[in-house]
DNA sequence: CCATAATTGAACTTGATTTTCAATATCATA
DNA sequence: TATGATATTGAAAATCAAGTTCAATTATGG
């Protein structure tokens, strides 16, 4: 998205920070990927585009794709942190199937309100969440007989 | 509590493991506290009691507890695994401050409706979830002004 | 073009957790 | 109770994701 793109550039201005091959690179590739993805699996899209990059500028990249609000970090029960798109990609939450992996994405304004009067009564300020719901999904339920 | 120690030892027995001196202290010393601990926390009040036994074998009997439906792990955003009752303990959902880190047990049954209607709504069969509310507690609040 | 400061990649470090391995302990059976 | 097969242990090393160091390179304003 061309928008995010500009937005970065802003940030990265904005920062006194500069404009590099690499980080161009590398936030094109994350915008060309659509899904929860690792710091190892962008890196390896990277990697095809450009083998010259290293590891190193790529989880410093991603951090600041996250500061600058394109990127979100995610922890499913795997140990290692996934980023999908902020910049124009609401707050979700994720139903992610045991069998397959996949990640389905959900909303629900009922949950998110019934959320907020729960802090408030315990007398918490919400300031963000994560929902995951673990399960089969359907098809893998479907391929188990 | 007693009946844990039961559960626990059927489990050992029932998989052919071996009831030693250290699977005790360890079980007693995680009955013993209340909360939500890292393994480095659990080894810590371990070693009080008898400083010989390894990092090693609390973690190994850490992941037993788990096994035996005696211990249930968390994460919170910490890159840290952190371990709670679950034996007497029915599930439930947390408030964490990121403040001053306190964690509060929330349990809602309009939330815990409302997610199995949204999964079944994608076809989905939730297994178990977890929801993390992050925010600043009560206490943080006034602290701050 | 120059000077300055930011950036980079490779290698190294960190921190949590797991594995290896030789020594030791458990426990069913004789 | 003694025996022996095998599970367990602690120390050290390995792993795995992520972050840091540093000398060489590059971007950028003047
Ligand atoms: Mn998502
Ligand atoms: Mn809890
Ligand atoms: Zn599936
Ligand atoms: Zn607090």
């Amino acid at each position: 998205m061309e928008n995010a793109k500009r937005i970065f550039d802003a940030f990265l201005c904005a920062k006194g920070l500069r404009h590099t091959d690499q980080r161009d690179i590398i936030l094109d590739a994350f915008l060309g990927m659509e899904g929860h993805f690792s710091a190892e699996e962008i890196y390896r899209i990277v990697s095809e585009k450009n083998p010259e990059i290293g590891y190193a500028t790529v989880y410093r990249t991603i951090k600041l794709l996250c500061d600058a609000g394109i990127a979100r970090g995610i922890y499913f029960d795997d140990g290692r942190m996934r980023y999908e798109h902020k910049y124009g990609h609401g707050h979700h939450d994720h139903l992610v199937c045991i069998r397959c992996g996949k990640v389905i994405e959900i909303f629900d304004p009922q949950i998110e309100k019934a959320q907020d009067r729960l802090a408030k009564e315990k007398g918490f300020v919400p300031i963000r969440h994560q929902l995951n719901i673990f399960g089969v999904c359907k098809e893998c339920r479907k391929r188990n007989k």
